[in-house]
RNA sequence: GCGCUCCUGGCUCAAUUGGCAGAGCAACGGACUCUUAAUCCGUGGGUUCCGGGUUCAAGUCCCGGGGGGCGUACCA
């Protein structure tokens, strides 16, 4: 297929074959040596001949003096383009020059009369034409920015431009990259060792989700993208791996919202000799980590609201805030009288199952006023199928979910380890699937057979708390290439 | 999946009740040797997402399709 014509590539490619014609390469291979725009700038005013490269952001033409904003990660900085400092065939490619293409320029530095810090060009070299034109953004004396690229399905498709144009963007995705780092240092700091578990797997667990399928031509069977890491993460604790965590992409099947992406980053960690406090506090501790590689203090706005990240956060335990909100007692109801409520608060008029009722209700009643961070804790135990429960009310689990401007940005229990509890539960649990009657991860079992030491475990939502701290109200905001549908 | 809504030159947006498709930036030609949203003069650029329908007349109304956004549903 050829490239797309339209007047602005017509006219591109006809400079770029003028280019040629002049025995000038618009493709060196090579970059002469350079400093960083920022460098330049942090120079000020010098004889020196100093050399930089970047973007052509802005062209203001003045006959014989030819003003360009160019831009490099580091920053932006004018070249001052003067006919008689220059030789005529670098005058002459000037002409042959678009926005958007990348050029290397050497010259002293000076200050305009107008007082911005300039280059005065003696040597122009091109070291990229562009033949597709970008988008013109201006920003006024004011700091107003004019006629931003905003149309999301256009920045989604063609992140080049969004990044080079929109600096909230670049810089989100710098502090995400940032954050994911930190997370790393904190916890490889601590002896966590980070590994790999597969993703391409026999057998899916670790969640509630419907998988992605594919199939593994060879063996002739499907397999299926991971919806989790846990399963494979907890024989690494069995196997004497007693701090490990993987970051790394899960994959669910289901709807596409705001807050969810079919493909997903997570951070899952597991500790032996500790519980879901000892959680809390690593949860606490890396979001702590987090906000500083953000860049962010302690106080950040999200969605419009002040978000206090000091930590202790708030503990909001399950069935006594879950009454307390509702003013009843609902976890001493049966499922009826809960489905009946739960049609009633306009919830779903088909929901007949206990735990997914408690669930809903605790989301209607509880979660929306969860703005602060907030811990809810000791959820049922028919919701938390891999938590142990407490010793003191076995029909309460140890686990916890994280929230923050209602919004779940992290899950962790202590780790269930009785091997014949926990194949009693999966097994029952698997009789009921539908996709996967009775297909239960005999290998995790086998490792709790062996012997889990207790620990604790904690999933973190990676992209979600990335929105927390960078102002980000879509989940696609932090996700460099989230998936479309195809065009046309 | 369902509901609401949007789609107009490269980009950002106009177009009254259905009545000649426009502007700014960008592009092209020209003037201009300190501008910075440079300015001034001139020029070109449109299958109004696609396909049907109603109408003397459709960017606008109706039906179907595509894509996006928001909401909702599913989501241990």
């Amino acid at each position: 297929m050829a490239i797309e014509e339209n007047e602005f590539i017509v006219n591109r490619l006809e400079k770029l074959a003028g280019i040629r014609e002049m025995s000038i390469a618009p493709y060196p291979p090579h970059t002469p040596e350079r400093l960083p725009v920022n460098t330049l700038r942090a120079t000020g005013e010098t004889e020196d001949v100093l050399s930089t490269s970047g973007r052509i952001m802005a062209k203001r033409k003045h006959g014989k003096t030819v003003f360009c904003d160019i831009a490099d990660p580091t920053g932006r900085i004018q070249l001052f383009i003067n006919k008689k400092n220059l030789d005529e065939e670098s005058w002459e490619l000037l002409g042959k020059m678009d926005l958007g293409d990348i050029v290397w320029v050497s010259g002293a530095l000076f200050i305009t009369r107008t007082g911005e810090l300039s280059v005065r060009v003696v040597t122009l070299l091109l070291l990229t034409k562009a033949v597709r034109p970008m988008p013109v953004v201006k920003t006024d004396a004011d700091g107003e920015v004019h006629d931003a690229v905003s149309d999301p399905d256009f920045i989604y498709r063609h992140r080049c431009i969004d990044l080079m144009l929109n600096e909230d963007s670049k810089n989100r995705f710098i502090a995400r990259s940032r954050i994911i780092s930190a997370m790393r240092s904190y916890l490889d700091s601590d002896d966590f060792l980070e590994v790999e578990t597969p993703v391409l797997q026999q057998i899916y667990g670790g969640a509630a989700a419907d998988p992605f399928v594919s199939h593994y031509n060879s063996m002739d069977e499907d397999c299926y993208l991971r919806i989790a890491t846990e399963l494979y993460l907890k024989r690494l604790v069995a196997g004497g791996i007693h701090r490990v965590y993987e970051i790394g992409k899960d994959f669910r099947n289901e709807g596409v919202d705001r807050t969810h992406s079919p493909e997903f980053t997570q951070l899952e960690l597991y500790e032996a000799w500790t519980d879901y406090n000892g959680m809390m506090t690593r949860f606490e501790e890396i979001v702590q980590a987090a906000a500083k590689a953000a860049g962010v203090g302690s106080v950040v706005n999200f969605g419009g609201h002040e978000i206090d990240l000091t930590p202790p956060f708030k503990r909001v335990p399950f069935v006594p805030t879950l009454h307390e909100k509702s003013g009843e007692n609902l976890f001493d109801w049966d499922a009826a009288k809960l489905s009946a409520l739960a049609a009633k608060l306009g919830l779903g008029d088909d929901i007949k199952d206990r735990p997914t009722l408690l669930d809903k209700l605790f989301d209607h009643y509880v979660t929306p006023g969860l703005i602060q961070p907030s811990f809810v804790v000791d959820y049922p135990v028919e919701l938390s199928p891999l938590a142990k429960q407490k010793t003191d009310e076995p029909r309460i689990t140890e686990r916890f979910e994280a929230f923050i401007a209602g919004l779940e940005l992290a899950n962790a229990f202590s780790e269930q380890n009785d091997p014949l509890y926990q194949r009693e539960v999966l097994e029952n649990q698997a009789a009921l699937s539908q996709h996967r009657k009775g297909v239960v991860d005999q290998e995790f079992l086998y490792a709790l057979e062996v012997g889990m030491p207790p620990a604790g475990g904690l999933g973190i939502g990676v992209d979600r708390l990335v929105m927390v701290l960078t102002d980000a109200m879509s989940i696609r905001d932090t996700i460099l290439f989230p998936h479309l549908r195809r065009e046309q």
